[in-house]
RNA sequence: GGAGAGGUGGCCGAGUGGUCGAAGGCGCAGCACUGGAAAUGCUGUAUAGGGGCAACUCUAUCGAGGGUUCGAAUCCCUCCCUCUCCGCCA
């Protein structure tokens, strides 16, 4: 959520900022609003320390032996009483004002960072890096024609279990996918991260907190009996994890690691990746969240992102960065970088990875704060997945397809799989 | 699902209409004492919003919302949540 000062004193900045977002908004409407409620609010906490003062006062001509049904004290409750009818008008005014307030800023997305790419859409975004030897030579394979053939997982009975877009993994398929949390969780937590294994339905305010609601309820699964919703990405449960907290400075950064299942709708995408691991209403996913000092979130920006990228080298998967510009930033990161991993069969870079920096858009959202001296300040999350754990399959078996049909897998994976190869050697 | 208990500051815990943002304790921080420490003593120690360069000050907040009152942590109503026991269950 953007800040209510922002936009009392500067919502040309603003207006600025999103419009590099591809969003054209007039806020003097807005920010009319906002001073008016300000100086409502100035009138009512008056109001209410006259009131406050009159009613010690009150107490005081009482205890003092005035009579409580004489005319002193009757004058002095008129008053009171004029002032709580005074108060309570005001307070009506606010709350409608303040409620126009909120649901006005908590649609509007993060302002992009300075760092960030112009840009209108996918197209403009810009890659930064290239890792690894890319596969390139014809007749391979795409995953899902490489999972089908050896066995490791159902498609169709899928559909039957629940519908289309989800996947029933088999056997070796089954193991890799288990092999492949383990070892990401591991890597993790070596270099410093707590692993979380949160709840996976998680409620309305969290959705909120990390930017969700209200904007994008169509993209997740509810549960219609109860404000519970089905987890999008372990970003949501990791941001409310401290949601309403103050969190002593000493204590930053934060760094937590999470193996969740994730669960979208894919509106819209009909047709898309129908066939495979890549688009899934259910699907695995690492994630990586820090809770940081803002003086520090660009560095661990760059951290956060070489940890997911670290993954993808120890699996001797090629791989690009890019940055998103700003007319492809998701709503509320303000700088990202999207890692996007080479699959030679389908002789395409997919995306793997995306690690944001949101500055203290969600903190402020999640009242998320900590402390250093005298006052409080909201941290900076970031969250990066580190990775996608169905893709990261798919990539290990397009990458790894041998000429007689078995898949080679990474000496990493190895110890984890239990074997180095899948399939016939 | 049945029965009961309870929600007060970082924690424990007092407080049933009046100057209470809230006793006391613990914890934490600073200072004193010490060669250093322990113990002890003193002082300080919530959040949000407003005003002020600052010292400071105003308003709100004792689960949430509403009501009574000049005045509510304290009385009334509604809701939410937590805990304990029983039942069921991985």
């Amino acid at each position: 959520m953007l800040d209510q000062r922002l936009l009392r004193d500067n919502p040309q900045l603003i207006a600025s900022q999103l419009a590099r977002r591809g969003l054209t908004i007039d806020l003097t409407g807005l920010q009319a609003i906002a001073r008016l409620e300000r100086d409502l609010e100035e009138q009512r906490s008056a109001l209410q320390a006259e009131g406050n003062q009159i009613g010690k006062q009150v107490g005081q001509r009482i205890q003092a032996g005035a009579d409580p049904k004489g005319e002193e004290v009757q004058a002095l409750r008129d008053r009171g009483n004029a002032i709580k009818q005074e108060v309570a008008g005001l307070e009506e005014q606010e709350k409608a004002l303040e409620q126009q307030l909120r649901d006005a800023l908590i649609a509007f997305p993060n302002l992009p960072a300075a760092e960030t790419p112009d840009g209108a859409s996918e197209a403009d975004n810009v890659e930064v890096k290239r890792w690894g030897m890319p596969r390139q030579e014809s007749g391979l394979q795409e995953h899902w024609q490489i999972g089908e053939r050896l066995g490791l997982w159902e498609a169709e009975r899928s559909v039957r279990i629940a519908q289309s877009r989800f996947i029933t993994l088999l056997g070796a398929g089954a193991r890799l996918e288990r092999a492949l949390i383990s070892f990401m969780l591991d890597q993790h937590t070596a270099r410093g991260y707590t692993e979380v294994l949160p709840p996976i339905l998680v409620n309305s305010a969290s959705l909120t907190g990390s930017g969700q609601l209200p904007k994008f309820a169509e993209e997740s699964f509810r549960c219609a009996d109860d404000d519970l919703w089905l987890t999008p990405t372990a970003e949501v449960p990791l941001t409310s994890l401290h949601r309403e907290e103050v969190i002593p400075a000493e204590q930053l950064p934060l760094r937590y690691c999470a193996y969740t299942p994730c669960f979208r709708r894919e509106a819209g995408s009909y047709g898309r990746d129908t066939r495979g691991l890549i688009r899934l209403h259910q699907f695995n996913k690492v994630e990586l969240y820090w809770f940081c000092h803002p003086a520090n979130s660009a560095d661990a920006h760059e951290q956060i992102t070489r940890h997911a990228e670290s993954i993808l080298e120890t699996l001797e998967l090629p791989y690009r960065r890019i940055e998103l510009c700003t007319g492809d930033l998701g709503f509320s990161a303000a700088r990202t970088f999207d890692l996007e991993v080479w699959l030679p069969g389908a002789g395409a870079y997919r995306e793997i990875s995306s690690c944001s920096v949101c500055g203290d858009f969600q903190a402020r959202r999640a009242a998320i704060r900590f402390k250093e001296g005298k006052g409080t300040q909201l941290v900076h999350t970031l969250n990066g997945s580190g990775l996608a754990v169905g893709r990261t399959m798919a990539a290990l078996l397009e990458n790894g397809q041998q000429p007689d049909g078995s898949v080679l897998l990474p000496a990493a994976i190895a110890p984890y799989f239990g074997s180095d190869r899948i399939g016939a050697a």
